[in-house]
DNA sequence: TCCAGAGATGAATCCACCC
DNA sequence: GGGGTGGATTCATCTCTGG
């Protein structure tokens, strides 16, 4: 079901404690107008935050916490997502509704993003705060897999304390450790790292604030089972509720926006979810760079690039990336190859020069040779050790 | 300098505008004891944290902050460090004494942890925030390496902005994109993977809520320059101004509590810090199973095993870990030295059957066969396919 | 029914020792 | 002596029991 109208009114409408799980995205107290174009320039959607000062904002909130209080049920929880430069009031405010002692956590969504150049660290994460209405509630244990320097051989034995309070391993009369009969996992950490949704996803409907479909289906598992009802009072662009629908969940969605309510009813009616291959396969799996290549960008103290054909790394120099591409010539690949492949990749994004390093080179040199830039503004370096003169030269050249 | 005595007191004693950076890290609002021993038994130290209500804490770090305010340089900064139960008023104390327009971010300091067996998420996080006393506050960039999925070709490429405002790369007359000349990395993120100080590491000096040194090097090297003046109101164990010395800055340390100086002066004469091989290589460097092995794990559902001698990995049954060993053959192996491996591994720990996986054999086996368990209680797969009837056999067993 | 205190928990990871 | 691995130790814990 998707209402269309400010919360407040149409929580009222809902009954007692029929739900199960609330989502919600306020508005930020920011005093900005947001707005975003859609990629074809077609639809521009916006909501303004405006309140006359940080009271008022959390004001605003508390009175809608109420009203999903009273709809969720005994076994249900809410989860809120908050904005950065108001979340300590917006968590006060739910320590009056739900009570400090149904604080169940808080959640860190952690992501990489594109940097800014302000002073300062870059903002990389955003709180969720995830209240219960009673200690009863409902909660799907979650476990993942163990670090890899877990010592899982030990994990399984059983201790004891001795007369000082401190454990040990506990051991049969024979002198064989004790074993427990299973294990679960490691419990589902309060950090998130879930990739920011990229600018260029299918999941992107060009609204602003728009939350990845994985971190509210995240969400909807661990407190909900099938064909339990999830709420999402400012509903936005509908991601909860496609969440809800693609988990097999029922959705009440609540917006004010009749642009936001009619977006989110063509959502819903195609689903699109990235599959993120980061997540899928982790990081790691993108480091497929031959292990000999690594060491080599090493000692030349370049950066490596793990997924720009025909580039293996980036200059640097004195801690600084420049931008000049560099290629090691495979041991399975002749010289002109090479070149071909750094040459496209340099003339693809418009690089001025490039560096190819050949490592099965013939080629004698003597230390009062001067690097060689060929007709294709390519620097090639015979060996490793000839590397260092090529710096030199590049500095006076970029 | 160290100074024995309520900090409120103290600090009255200190000098306006005269220190650079405050790290403070109150007692936390948990209205419990804490107390903790040393190793040897020889000592305990203990603290309590009692208030009457959240208030009260609440005035009680307040009033405490608006001293800081006046002895901090206008250049200055401030972190706090936070307890998860209360961090909301402590944030809005931040806000009140040094105003939320000083709000420079809020660091989280996220870390893996031994877990225990509670309902809900597994806490592996604290926030720290961090206020600057003016806007003018210094501050040292630091940069990171690009995370390996990034473009980095075209993160060289300058943009601008079309008619409707979207931003696209910038062509020169020549169709070449116009480069920018260079770039400095990532600015540091306000998320922290730092591993949790480890019950083995010789850093730990028997004080509870002790804090890694790297955590608080990180710190003092964003807002400090050498010789600048580090302040720690509540030092305890002093980590904070070990830290200091060690990067050559200026320290105050305050704590109430005589054991805490005597601890952290003799800390101060002969600093220790953990060198953390995790953080040094990285989680990736413990990864030391072959591909192969890792793909015939995960076709058999078993958990992968990266440290323990004559392990490959654990049986896993309905997601459910189980305490039995798994080998697989190497070519490179005979059979019988594969099976010595792998019952040394079995009787170490105490494990009542083991599993070995046989890749290279020649023995057929019918759907009728029962697996067989030799002497050792080791039970041999004759190839992959073979391991399902070993898994339910083992059900029965275990 | 609630609170205090005792007892059980469980994986991370540094250290020390081994080869 | 250097790399690898067995072992120890912890909880700004968590749960359960009993008065």
């Amino acid at each position: 079901m998707i209402f269309q109208g400010d919360c407040l009114l149409e929580l009222k409408k809902i009954d007692n404690e029929s739900v199960d799980l609330v989502y919600l995205d306020p508005p930020f107290f920011t005093q900005k107008k947001h707005s975003l174009k859609t990629r074809d320039n077609s639809r521009e959607y916006s909501f303004e935050d405006t309140w006359v000062n940080i009271e008022s904002y959390k004001n605003y909130i508390q009175e809608r916490l109420v009203e999903c209080k009273r709809v969720i049920k005994d076994t249900g929880s809410i989860f809120l997502h908050c904005d950065r430069t108001a979340s300590h009031y917006l968590r006060v405010a739910l320590d009056d509704v739900f009570s400090a002692s149904n604080f169940q956590g808080e959640i860190v969504w952690a992501y990489k993003r594109w940097s800014n150049s302000k002073k300062g660290l870059l903002n990389s994460h955003q709180i969720i705060y995830f209240y219960s209405k009673t200690a009863n509630f409902k909660f799907n244990k979650v476990f993942e897999g163990y670090s890899p320097t877990t010592n899982i051989d030990q994990i399984f034995q059983k201790r004891v304390r001795d007369e000082n309070g401190k454990t040990t391993y506990k051991r049969e009369q024979t002198g064989e450790y004790e074993l427990t009969k299973q294990k679960m996992g490691v419990p589902l950490s309060d950090v998130w790292e879930i990739p920011y949704l990229n600018p260029k996803a299918n999941e992107r409907v060009g609204y602003p604030t728009q939350k990845p479909i994985i971190l509210l289906e995240k969400i909807i598992e661990l407190t909900t089972n099938k064909d339990d009802v999830v709420l999402d009072p400012f509903c936005g662009s509908g991601t909860t509720l496609v969440a809800a629908t693609l988990l097999g969940r029922k959705y009440i969605g609540i917006d004010i926006s009749i642009d936001a309510i009619e977006l989110t009813k063509r959502r819903l009616a195609k689903p699109i979810k990235s599959h993120s291959l980061l997540l899928k396969n982790g990081k790691d799996s993108y480091l497929n760079q031959d292990k000999k290549i690594l060491e080599i960008l090493e000692t030349i103290e370049a950066i490596p690039v793990q997924r720009n054909r025909g580039i293996d790394g980036f200059l640097k120099i004195r801690n600084i990336v420049k931008p000049v591409p560099i290629r090691i010539q495979r041991e399975s690949e002749s010289l002109d190859n090479a070149k071909d492949f750094l040459l496209r990749a340099r003339k693809k994004s418009g690089f001025k020069f490039a560096v190819l390093i050949r490592t099965n080179s013939r080629v004698e040199e003597t230390l009062f040779d001067l690097p060689k830039i060929n007709e294709d503004n390519l620097l090639i370096a015979e060996g490793i050790e000839a590397f260092s003169k090529i710096k030199v030269r590049l500095e006076s050249l970029i």
